[in-house]
DNA sequence: GTGAAAATGAAAGTCAATTTCAAAAATAAG
DNA sequence: CTTATTTTTGAAATTGACTTTCATTTTCAC
């Protein structure tokens, strides 16, 4: 059977995986899955799991852990990896490419899209001879209010 | 005493930082620095110790990790985080900054630079209002012969 | 040479990520 | 509604790359 997914709910959509995989429906999986889908944010376990177990409190760090894990091979949630060394989850709300600006005095993270860039970067590519299947951009720096509050303090 | 870095070799210049840090020079360390920037890899700490070790068995693991920080801090060096999660040492032999495009297949490593990616990415932080520090960009895909490698078994 | 100071490396410690496994929860079968 | 089967859960153990410790060895200034 196949599974038209456009008209589908997000969480139906993770249902579905679940199905199609022979797993079983939790209270506690959904919750997790629910709660993090409805946040924009760019999550760490070791985040979710505490904002969970203010209202959860006997979710553990596992499940949160492999339900994270599970929404990214359904492709509900994407890994990743910035330069902190801790791994990122943001939920992908409509398949949308796109990159990041991130301040290391408070870690606001920027989203942004660039065509030009994208284009360039498969110029690149092709120069090469190679067959690009993702890429890493990322930009480090200061967001205007911590370089305000850098002044102030020197 | 101010130095003139511009007609020393690059050895001669780690000599230089270590006396200014008061350092002693070892002959370990001396081969471990020698060999590492005579190379032209991206090097991860397990790499050159393996390779290193074929001569000098006595050589250990904390010396060659202890040694690439050191270049590191010297400027002699910089380590990049690629995707694979094991960090990686290359030397600067002239400060030129480059990207990077990696072959999930094989690990090769093509270096890259784009004066209108870099130019469109200054575009970008000012959008947003960031300084920026430092920036990273992977492309990662297949090789050509890895490309030819992956038609041949399917 | 001698002694103070730095370098070394095996082993231990870190830290996030991942796995294990016995108990609990969900669902299928009767 | 039971009971049986399967999946889920979480505390604890393990992993793997990195980093530090500390007793011993090496370097080097005198
Ligand atoms: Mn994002
Ligand atoms: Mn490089
Ligand atoms: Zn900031
Ligand atoms: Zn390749």
């Amino acid at each position: 059977m196949k599974v038209n997914f456009k008209n589908k709910s997000a969480l139906d959509q993770f249902k579905l995986e679940k199905y199609k995989r022979g797993l079983k429906t939790s209270k506690k999986r959904s919750y997790i899955v629910q709660y993090f889908l409805a946040a924009d944010r760019h999550y760490s376990i070791e985040e979710l799991y505490d904002e969970l177990r203010a209202e959860h409190p006997r979710i553990g760090y596992s499940t949160v852990y492999r339900t994270m894990k599970l929404l990214t091979e359904c492709g509900l949630a994407s890994e990743r990896n910035f330069a902190d060394g801790v791994a990122r989850f943001e939920p992908i709300h409509r398949t949308h490419h796109h990159d990041h600006l991130i301040c290391t005095g408070c870690g606001k993270i920027i989203e942004f899209t660039n065509r030009n860039i994208e284009r360039l970067q498969q110029t690149i590519a092709r120069k090469y001879k190679f067959v690009t299947a993702s890429h890493k951009l990322e930009l480090y720096g200061l967001c205007a209010a911590c370089q305000k509050k850098k002044r102030k303090n020197s």
